[in-house]
DNA sequence: TAATAATACTTTTAAATTAAAAGTAATTAG
DNA sequence: CTAATTACTTTTAATTTAAAAGTATTATTA
């Protein structure tokens, strides 16, 4: 199933793809459905998301639940599993908005501007906390 | 160009793929020319590695040199740009050992049983340091 | 409660990318 | 001068991605 015995190609195996942590970005800022996913600028095709789902969920990076009185809407999230992807996205976009000169969207602006005193060290663990926070409160209503 | 304003999404634009970072990792442990890429463990395609040194010299994260006297081999090297993904690297490898169970191959398990003691912060320091000064070495021989 | 709308997909077909294998031009070594 | 080596390129097949339309199930509305 992996391509080698090394961890970085162990990990592009799983998440090495243009889709798979944009999904997962998603849902750090509590996207949760699957209309929600579809709505994102970058624009992903339905079957393609539906099949970066199903994938994200077998290799228990994500999971979801139905809220009560409510069978219709699933709400995905992260595992801890996907949630200790965070630190890699955190450089991943340092190394993105030092690097490349592509204007920020406006959310991103917004969240710099807010974090701005905070270190590198502080905001990987809010982002985190309030993850989890966010998890408890989705999961509570289950 | 970019699919929106997001970083993740613009980073993954450029390196989001299976194959990127495996170059750049062979970079960081000092293989530089296209025959050693190819004989990686992941067994890499000559056309598809063909194509992404050109991409990611384009996208200037990458270059290359002769060294005097031999205008045959090209010596890859890693720009700034490019040195400065070892963070995200490192922790998507550390993200990769933490939750994939695939057995290390050796040379990651020396690696780290040589690292051991050091931090994060110093491991990380240490590897883009080594990379400099091979990266010296390579270029006062063209 | 029956019709309508919404949600999370699936299907189909086309386009693009990746892969495998073989081939080639330029350069160097013998 | 010949043979080998290096860094590709080409060709063809397979796989993946994408766009668009369609569908089953559930929830809402009249």
């Amino acid at each position: 199933m992996y391509r080698s015995g090394c961890p970085l190609a162990s990990a592009l195996d799983i998440i090495g793809d243009k889709w798979s942590l944009v999904i997962i970005r998603d849902l750090f800022i509590e996207r949760s459905t699957f209309k929600e996913f579809l709505a994102g600028p970058e624009g992903i095709a339905s079957n393609i998301l539906a099949q970066r789902l199903k994938w994200l969920k077998e290799n228990e990076i994500i999971n979801f639940a139905f809220k009560k009185g409510n069978q219709k809407v699933k709400h995905y999230y992260l595992t801890e599993r996907g949630i200790d992807l965070y630190p890699s996205m955190f450089e991943i976009m340092a190394w993105s908005q030092k690097n490349l000169d592509n204007p920020l969207d406006p959310l991103t602006v917004e969240w710099n501007e807010k974090n701005k005193h905070k270190s590198d060290k502080v905001k990987v663990k809010e982002m985190i906390e309030n993850y989890r926070t966010h998890k408890i409160n989705l999961l509570s209503a289950v």
